[in-house]
DNA sequence: ATTTCTGCAAATGCTTTGCATTGCA
DNA sequence: TGCAATGCAAAGCATTTGCAGAAAT
């Protein structure tokens, strides 16, 4: 069991607030906020933050493995601290990001699955994503009148 | 059965013969374009046509459910005249993207699983998407040396 | 004749890049 | 001290928007 620090220092990427600082907001927040949200959150605390510090800090958190990037469809990169695959459903109406943790990802992660996958396509998979796409309870009573038009996600 | 045309003429939405282009683009490959891609394809035969057209007639046929969105994450929307749900893998080394007929969308798609989404989330679920990451064949054959790095899709 | 669409150019929004300065190791 | 990271501003892309002229109904 080691730090962050540690874990950063051992990599030799050098520990700096800023990094310390967006990685604390991810680890404390579920709501898979993108940069900009990241940001507006760290400027009370950090006045000279910028946006490409923010950007690079979690291209780094990728890279190494600690969070999860998340493509939900808004135009914006997402990111989750929890970096163990897991489904997630995103509002049509509000753009809200929530993490479904009971839906069971066992035959999406299966090497059985992902064998089979590499048989029909000849690719090596690596990865998965699930979205569900829908409305929030909130977003329900606002748009009730009803949708007819077929679903855009 | 009715052709496109009158399925759009029902929909009071007119008939032009760059929109009919955009779907029989889409309509005749496999290969998830972008709007980059459809436009290009297009452009020796319609030297006219513009990108804003090209976005503009995919976002229509998104809404009328004949084509559907895809978010793999490289930076831009592709898109597939297969509307009918299934899985993708999506190629991190050219950015290949490949239907997986295979998988079975059964669990995804299943009215009991939806509905325990919407215990746990509160979400109404109204649509899927999964993808699956990795490296197609011909690309795992030029980055063969190992990848230790992290999956980041 | 009316209404909608096209194509162009400008604008927008997210993300990346180059570079001088700053700060970690 | 030396190398990497920060912050700023400019640049880069994908996508959207406004609008005048063109085309569909």
């Amino acid at each position: 069991m080691q730090t962050i620090e540690e874990l950063l220092r051992s990599k030799k990427i050098k520990v700096t607030p800023q990094r310390m600082a967006v990685y604390a907001v991810l680890k404390q927040t579920k709501e898979h906020p993108n940069v900009e949200m990241i940001y507006k959150k760290l400027k009370p605390d950090y006045p000279a933050i910028s946006l490409a510090t923010v950007y690079k800090t979690v291209d780094m958190l990728k890279r190494i493995g600690l969070i999860q990037e998340l493509n939900v469809g808004d135009g914006s990169l997402r990111f989750d601290a929890n970096a163990q695959p897991h489904a997630h459903i995103y509002c049509k109406g509000c753009g809200k990001v929530t993490d479904i943790d009971n839906f069971s990802f066992a035959q999406l992660q299966n090497q059985q699955t992902w064998e089979d996958i590499a048989a029909e396509t000849g690719f090596q998979v690596s990865a998965v994503q699930l979205y569900f796409y829908g409305l929030c309870s909130h977003c329900r009573r606002k748009n009730s009148p009803a949708d007819t038009a077929p679903d855009t996600q």
